[in-house]
DNA sequence: ACCTCTCCCTAACAGTGTTAGTGACTGTCT
DNA sequence: AGACAGTCACTAACACTGTTAGGGAGAGGT
């Protein structure tokens, strides 16, 4: 997956125990088994039979093993990608939904992803098949940079969001801990007369229709990109912007 | 800001050293000068002139004092609002530019918000504000409560990634720790028979002018937004929506 | 004077990421 | 064969985290 990774220099010697690949393969068995807030070094080293310290001989700290997780979270996701046919919206639909649907499955995955963007190979697919989609479709080279950043800051965003439990806070004198669960019905108990378009869209805004938010908030944007200027190519040839490969 | 949050029951005995309300404030001026993985139950204590434990008679966990710090950043954010005047395609774009400079001005303060849904009076202002520009624009209820999640999610998301410092990561066969710099040059290095688009794009894909990257979804996103319909009312009273208030 | 409630205290626990220093093993060179 | 150098996992330890248990001082009500 990750291949080797630090160069045997001059000739493996004795086979170690533990490999940069198996370290990630490791990581990804306890996230998806105890989730990332059992995710240690000393558990991960654990799954693999060792002591935590081992672990910074391959890694310079946790933050790069997460780097690493990461990136083969995407890697895991490559399979899932839908095939490219020739409808650029439908293809983008379908790439957000499973991407969505890969996140939500995936346990904690959404968090280790979150804001990063890991250079390793299980980006480059996910990427390399989302840009061959839009350079099919005819968008230029920014615009199908700008869509697929864009594309996987939206998706990622919502799905965190929306694994988050809606934590209940303070509202101006009113008790919190015992406070109402639905937040809901919390926003709508808010004074009407301060925040009177609040109120009235209190139902609205906490409707447990999580699918249909989600499918606004995407097609919204899907729109938005209908209007983009775009030079369609029908050369079936593939590589149609890779010059001087 | 919070008000008093935990009910006095049956009349105030000797006032307490430390309330929600200085909780709170006392959260904020850590996250601020010392950063999000410098607030700790015991560094916020501290500044407060007190011990850890105390903290836990005035909230369930850092969790709860987490969702409260949120509620008290927006709070900050609300007198930076943009007046609404009656272009809702500017207001909304005045609003998310706006947004994403708090997030970038107010240290960490996108980690705290990320993901959260702070049922407090500091999301109540920027919401019954950014609903009443939507509602006076003319938008449906439910499409308002969507434009409404959708664009903080998106902003959210945005500068989330936008803030994280860009992780180098593995690549297939290529020593990690002394690798590249720029990610840029490490996905131009990736094979390019495997990932043409990839690589071809791989300037589009990592130039700095994260002002325009921004530019470019929010305005797509608004783009999708005009194509809803919408049922304009200039009655300037304001509270069009409100029923039974 | 007693009781009860509020609320901060000390002590402690199990766990975290991470560094220092050690030593066993392996392949290469003399 | 023996010395060397590199690889890599080990034990021990540090400073720190969130959190609970239990104690006790102060104040209001009866």
């Amino acid at each position: 997956m990750t291949g080797k990774g630090r160069a045997p220099a001059d000739g493996a010697r004795r086979r170690p125990a533990v490999t940069l690949d198996a370290l990630v393969r490791a990581g990804l068995v306890v996230l998806e088994r105890d989730g990332l807030d059992a995710l240690s070094m000393r558990s991960v080293a654990a799954e693999l039979g060792v002591r935590a310290p081992s672990l910074y001989w391959h890694v310079r700290d946790k933050e790069e093993l997460l780097d690493l997780l990461a990136d083969g979270l995407l890697g895991l996701g490559v399979p899932a990608l839908p095939p490219i046919r020739g409808d650029w919206r439908i293809e983008l639909r379908e790439l957000a939904w499973a991407f969505r649907a890969f996140l939500n499955r995936r346990r904690d995955s959404v968090r280790v992803l979150m804001g990063r963007f890991p250079a390793g190979p299980g980006m480059a697919a996910v990427m390399e098949h989302q840009l061959a989609m839009l350079d099919r479709a005819g968008f230029s080279r920014q615009d199908a940079a700008y869509i697929t950043y864009g594309l996987s800051t939206l998706v990622t965003g919502f799905v965190y969001g929306e694994q988050r439990p809606i934590s209940a806070a303070v509202v101006a004198g009113v008790p919190v801990r015992e406070a109402v669960t639905a937040i809901g019905d919390t926003i709508a108990a808010f004074p009407a007369d301060t925040y009177p378009h609040l109120v009235a869209t209190a139902r609205e805004l906490t409707t447990p229709h999580i699918n249909e938010r989600f499918e606004f908030v995407l097609e919204r944007f899907l729109d938005g990109l209908a209007v983009l200027p775009r030079n369609p190519k029908h050369d079936q040839g593939g590589t149609g912007t890779a010059e001087h490969a």
